[in-house]
DNA sequence: CCGGAACCAAAGGTCAGACTTATTCATCAC
DNA sequence: GTGATGAATAAGTCTGACCTTTGGTTCCGG
């Protein structure tokens, strides 16, 4: 799952990043990197490693004669993907994941407009077989996977915007989507109404008509967005 | 200006971090970590820190036996305040406003929308008054203080949507109002068009008119990308 | 000629301990 | 009360040693 796991440092950090997140220190507690690294069996090198790391997503600040003292949760660098991650995985998830459905809804029609104007030929292949995957997969409790080629279909249509920003948030976007199968509710097959939208999407792309793949993906996130009962914009 | 300044470490950081972004290691480049730290004359834990934020900023792929090799830019964390700092400082920082100024132009309508709901009373005030402040601004070469306040209203406008996502992107169009105004073309006296929509944006949250809000805000981001010459979608 | 096993060296990973420096806090003199 | 002084503290830095992984090389046998 996490991908830092190598090595002393990776596993404290996927130890005491998610405890951070998950709000076990208040805003301003203090820890000191003797106490940590005691703790976590590690020398104070290592240690210093993990909390410089920390403290480039910003969940820490480390002070001369303070210490390491846990910065308030809107300091956090909330688009660092280890971080996403880290609330994803606690309690709060919930919210996390309303957030994220939130700025899929904001992002991802736009994303689709530009991927209509910019994808190459063999984009728009991949984006056709992707929605075709979705389809045959659509019925019989074929989750997985459906998923599987949802993931890609995002994937491919925030890279073919060929925005820097948008292409990034492809890891972020199919994390969402595979929280909603996997643990979330996801009862019975995928709604048909969506699967025909992300085949609509791809021949409006592939026919490079940009307002309706903008107007056919704000669809589609609308429909995520009620999912969660968020109320649509 | 970059706030990591402090320490070796930081300094470190700062020379290294704006070289990869920059392109100076093309993708795929073996750096050493003796040799960097002979080069720039720290101990090698110093350095091993330093690696390992460009790690998390995957910037950079530290590997036994092969040492550090720097990633193609496709991967890089571009969220990450330090990384756009470093690539709006570098050569191709046309390129990186645009990016943002998309991103902008897809985010900032959904969370005016979002802030016409959510807002505090507080925050309504906050918003008048910036407004106010910019429209105090918008005659006789007062740049400065227009800025200031043309930041400040963004930043109120996306924490006041009360999405965390949204809220951690006020350092990003800070960054884009501020590089706007110092470094790019802004020579006379701002838009009066645009300085009226602000006024406009902040009446709509007040009124708790989200649609307005974010029909206003829409209008404020296509001005900012025809300003770069960005086709409006 | 080729494939695999054994070996070696290179580079990062980890550790322990000593020393430096900035910063806070308390004390004291004015 | 206020400003200067000093001591305590925790992070910052450096050094040098040793461990572990791993890519490359060599060498042997088929």
């Amino acid at each position: 799952m996490s991908n830092t796991g190598r090595g002393l440092h990776g596993h404290v950090l996927d130890t005491l990043g998610p405890e951070i997140t998950a709000g076990a220190y208040p805003p301003g507690s203090v820890l000191r990197t003797d106490e940590l690294a005691q703790r976590f069996e590690v020398s104070r090198s290592v240690m210093r490693e993990v909390v410089r790391v920390l403290e480039s997503m910003r969940l820490v600040e480390s002070r001369r004669r303070v210490g390491v003292t846990v910065r308030p949760a809107c300091d956090w660098n909330v688009y660092d993907p280890q971080v996403i991650r880290w609330r994803l995985a606690g309690a709060d998830r919930p919210r996390q994941l309303r957030s994220l459905t939130v700025l899929r809804s904001a992002v991802e029609p736009v994303a689709a407009g530009l991927a209509a104007r910019n994808a190459t030929a063999e984009q728009c292949a991949e984006l056709t077989e992707c929605a075709l995957g979705m389809v045959a997969n659509s019925r019989g409790h074929r989750l997985e996977g459906y998923l599987f080629h949802d993931m890609a279909f995002h994937r491919v249509i925030l890279t073919a915007s060929g925005n820097d920003m948008f292409a990034r948030l492809g890891d972020v976007v199919a994390e969402v989507l595979a929280g909603r199968t996997h643990h979330d509710v996801m009862f019975d097959d995928p709604d048909p109404a969506a699967v025909t939208l992300h085949v609509q999407v791809a021949e409006a792309v592939r026919e490079r008509d940009a307002a309706r793949a903008e107007k056919l993906t704000r669809e589609i996130t609308v429909g995520a967005l009620q999912e969660l009962d968020i109320l649509a914009p």
